[in-house]
This record gives C-alpha cells, sequence and structure tokens, in this order.
DNA sequence: CGTATTTGCTTAGTGCTCTAAGATTATGGA
DNA sequence: TCCATAATCTTAGAGCACTAAGCAAATACG
C-alpha cells in the first residue's frame, strides 16, 4: 500500500516539467497533513481539530469569525469543528451578555491540557520533514511560499472583481 | 469575503514562528487549488478531474490503478471522479479480453479537446504565482518541496511498519 | 428614533479525499 | 490441477473543506 507513495515520490524525481509547482505544493501538503494526522490519531484528536486548538492554546475567548479567519477557513468549517470539539469537551462556547451575536470560544482544562501531548507531535512531523535542509534553505523556501500566497491571494482578489462584473 | 485571504496574508508576514512550514505548506496549496477551480469552472470543469485529465492527455488507455498512482490519490477517489467523466463524456471505461479485471481508461475526443482550453489556464495560474521571483528561486523550492515530501515519505513508511506491530 | 445595512452564526447541500471492507479476477505454489 | 494469495475494482461511510442561503443581532444613517 505505502508503496504508492515511493512511486509517487519517483515520479516527481524523474519526470518535473515546468508547470508543476502547484502539484508539487499540493502533494506536500497532503503528505504533511499524512503524518500529523498519524501522530494525532495515537491521541485520538482529529486533525481538523489541530488548527483550532492551536489558535486557541495562544489566545481563548476567541469569536467563532476570529478563529475562521486566524485559521483561514470559512465559517461552517469552522462552526462544525466547534460542535465537535464541544460534544469532546475540549471547548465551551459562551455569549456574552453585551453581545448576543457572537459566539466566544473557550477552552475547558481537557482542551488545554492538550497542549503537552499534541505540540511536540507537530514539532516532531516538522522536524522530521527538514532532515537534510538547512537553516537557510528553509528560510527562503518560507519566503518564496509566502510570495505564492500573496501573488494568489492578489489574483483571487481580481478574480472577485471580475466575478462581480458577470455575475458568474 | 475576500478580505479574509487578505487578513491570512497579514497574518503570515506578520507572525511566522518556528514550527509553521508545514501549515504555511497547507495554506499555499489550498491558494493554489482555489486560483485554478476559479479558471476550471469558467468552462465547467470540476478541479477534482483536472488531474486525471492531465495524465490521460499524457498517456491514455491506463488503468485505474496506474491513474491512482501517478495522480497520488487512492483507489476509490479516482473511481468516482471516472464515473463521473464517463458520465460527462470525458473518457471511456473498457476491459481488454485478456484481462477481466482490469479497467482501462481512455479519453474521448471531447476529453482530449479539453486539453486546448485547459492547459493554458494552469499555465496562467503558475505564471501568477511567481511573478516577481526568479527562475533560481522556484527551482531552489522546488528542490526543498521534493526534499520534504521524500522525508515525509520516508516516516510515512516507517509508521506503517510501527502500526503493524501494535495493529492500531 | 427607526429603518436599512452589515455582521456573525447556523443550516443545507456538494466536492474531494480518505479508510474499511466486499466482490471478482489473476497468479503462484503445493 | 486446484486452492490460496494477491491485485483490482467497487461499495459504503466518514472527515474536512467549500458555497449558498437563512436568521438574528448589532450598527449606521437619514
Amino acid at each position: 500500500m505505502k508503496k504508492d507513495t515511493q512511486q509517487l515520490l519517483r515520479h516527481w524525481q524523474e519526470a518535473v516539467p515546468n508547470d508543476r509547482l502547484a502539484h508539487l505544493v499540493r502533494d506536500t501538503a497532503r503528505a504533511y497533513t499524512r503524518a500529523l494526522q498519524a501522530r494525532l490519531a495515537q491521541h485520538h484528536v482529529p486533525f481538523g481539530h489541530w488548527a483550532f486548538l492551536r489558535i486557541l492554546w495562544h489566545s481563548d475567548g476567541l469569536t467563532q469569525r476570529e478563529l475562521s479567519v486566524q485559521a483561514g477557513v470559512m465559517e461552517p468549517t469552522t462552526f462544525s469543528a466547534m460542535k465537535a470539539m464541544e460534544a469532546l469537551g475540549y471547548i465551551e462556547r459562551r455569549q456574552a451578555p453585551e453581545n448576543k451575536k457572537n459566539m466566544y470560544v473557550y477552552l475547558t482544562p481537557q482542551g488545554r491540557a492538550l497542549q503537552q501531548t499534541l505540540v511536540p507531535l507537530a514539532e516532531q512531523t516538522n522536524q522530521v520533514s527538514t532532515q537534510g535542509l538547512s537553516e537557510q534553505e528553509v528560510q527562503a523556501t518560507r519566503g518564496v511560499l509566502l510570495k505564492l500566497l500573496e501573488n494568489l491571494a492578489a489574483d483571487e482578489q481580481s478574480w472577485a472583481s471580475k466575478a462581480a462584473d458577470k455575475s458568474v
């Protein structure tokens, strides 16, 4: 089964035409996801909760909207994750008296306690992935990825205006 | 709505701690997907078909298994895409007389004709994304991504053996 | 004020990916 | 040869992301 990943890898090493950066980025992202997912699964934490937990460990009491922005996902994604995490007892969702619209999300002690267990897993994943690479190479790559993200965000913006014209 | 991407971008530019390479790769992959998806949508081609079309343009008559490996996805993913693409008239699935197990996938003329329309969209996406980056930077990044993929594939292998031990 | 717009949460439905497990055909060894 | 194993396709079900659309609360403005 896992031979497939090896074959995929060989495919990349052999034939890398010019227009496949996007494809390579996507494959790498999937590999990262699988690596972390396997580790989180040992502690019965779904991968989809990871991103939100990390944000909440850093700053409690955000609204779902704020969580969505920081996680870089749409509200419904956040919403269903929050419902699941609430059911698991990792978070609580509370409304403040002065604003009945916003839902503020707070970690429970259990949710907070996961930090000790889970953060090392992520660090391990990142460390494994960068073996044999210099700090400088990684930094340079980070810069390029950021630039790609920047360009694509600008592109998305211009598409949004174009779509407004044609209403398609 | 699209302001969110801008906010996400700022978030990355501001605070980039050490352990977030995986996160950055994932965000970039999603941005790429969105960019290409928007373009393909103009021609009513689902993004999920893109990867398979590209493989088939290059080499027709593969089995679903071979398609899965080349696309880097599991068989069920390929299977449902093939069913959908067959319904759309982009491909045909045929069995060879000498092997009743394998399903060979062939492009229809319509499926092949999409190449002229769609390939430029991908090239445009990649070109947009790499604006302001030197060829050398992109090449270096490609090398690093490949190395990351390699490391993660190795990690996946060792996890597979570990899982075989504990049967969890 | 009071209405109109914006904001935020929620519901509903869809697409792409996965794992697990079934069914059928090929293959390889006793 | 014949049975056991492996390979391939298929089905079923779940997770995580999205869009579209509804509703309720907050804000802005005439």
